[in-house]
DNA sequence: GCTATTGTTCGAATAATATCGAACTATCAA
DNA sequence: TTGATAGTTCGATATTATTCGAACAATAGC
């Protein structure tokens, strides 16, 4: 598939980040990114349909908290953890220290 | 007035503070409660309506990210720093921490 | 009591989001 | 080239938020 869209470092907005990560659905997804390192969309998904999990996808994409890659069929997820570090210094460690 | 709803520090949602937090114009009202100490409702309105107003004020408060006081005919606000620093350490300071 | 000031609540319009099935695209493997 | 797999995109629906005017409530001061 195509490439997709990932915002520069600098162009990470406070405002989005907080907003993608608002959700309980993204936020699981999050949390468990920072648990196992990187996964595929589908290894996240719990039983939700692919194109809700495409949609959440996007926005944490689009927001700059993941990175996506291809790797043959599949979408390697993984969080862009020193990118938001440098954008928000504390703020995602903050977010993942929350207990679930 | 009455009394308003304000959630104990041990049911203040993660989801609820981050979703609360991603709206400018809160955002906007944290930052300039954060300079301030606290604030009424008028002097923070930037010429949005009252009831615009009041209805930001209320997700903060429901959220947790504010306690509001009557005083006279006016009501003041505080952020509950410490109320935040307990339940999500790091959380708001990083957030504060973020240039305007 | 009357009036001004502050803010809340209600109601309605508009906008944004979430959800999910269906169709589509891309890649791999036989 | 056929089939299987992984995800995206589209379209429709339902839910939820935002915005703001208008009416209401509470307090202070005269």
């Amino acid at each position: 598939m195509r490439q997709f869209r990932h915002p520069p470092t600098s162009e990470i907005q406070l405002e989005s980040v907080l907003y993608a990560l608002s959700d309980p659905v993204r936020l699981s997804i999050v949390r468990k990114l920072a648990l196992e390192g990187e996964a595929t969309c589908a290894a996240l998904d719990g039983g939700r349909p692919k194109s809700s999990m495409s949609h959440h996808f996007r926005v944490l994409r689009e927001s700059g908290i993941v990175k996506t890659r291809n790797d043959g069929t599949s979408h390697m997820n993984e969080l862009r953890r020193s990118d938001l570090e440098e954008a928000f210094p504390g703020l995602l460690t903050a977010v993942l220290a929350v207990p679930n």
